[in-house]
DNA sequence: GCCAACGTTGGC
DNA sequence: GCCAACGTTGGC
């Protein structure tokens, strides 16, 4: 296996369907479902260790903590084709103050973030800087 | 609940 | 290969 410094994202639920505290009941998620290819490419290019945002989409509209992936690389269970890619993530930390979508936008370094300009995909990148921004504003 | 934005599908 | 129709996502 090939290391590299750890990567970035953000991925997208909508809490009523799995939320942040289904994630933490269980220990650990399998994050599927996707059927977009640019999230797709996302979740392929994740390794373990990586660190995720989680967001909750739809109702909440905020980050709401931290899950690391740790298992990376496996094929959508609940894809018959087996084009579909999936990974599994752990609860890493909980945000003191959730981040919401307002807060974002209203923060200029984080104006290029990916959530930001393509509102629609769930599986997103986040550049280190916007991760240092978010985390910093987590902790109020 | 509505609707804009965007991705996908399918007819030609 | 184009593009209109359709379906889905997600902010509001």
């Amino acid at each position: 296996m090939t290391s590299r410094s750890p990567q970035y994202w953000l991925m997208k639920s909508e809490p009523f369907k799995y939320g942040w505290d289904d994630l933490v009941a269980e220990g650990e998620g399998t994050w599927d479902g996707v059927r977009n290819y640019q999230a797709r490419n996302n979740l392929a290019a994740m390794q373990v260790g990586d660190q995720a945002f989680f967001y909750h989409s739809r109702e909440g509209l905020e980050i709401v903590g931290i899950c690391t992936i740790s298992v990376a690389g496996i094929i959508d269970p609940t894809d018959e084709t087996g084009k579909w890619a999936a990974v599994k993530v752990k609860p890493a930390e909980k945000f003191a103050h959730p981040v919401t979508l307002v807060a974002i936008k209203a923060e200029p370094r984080l104006a290029d973030m990916q959530l930001i300009r393509q509102s629609r995909l769930s599986v997103s990148g986040v550049t280190p800087e916007e991760w240092q921004v978010i985390c910093a504003m987590a902790k109020g």
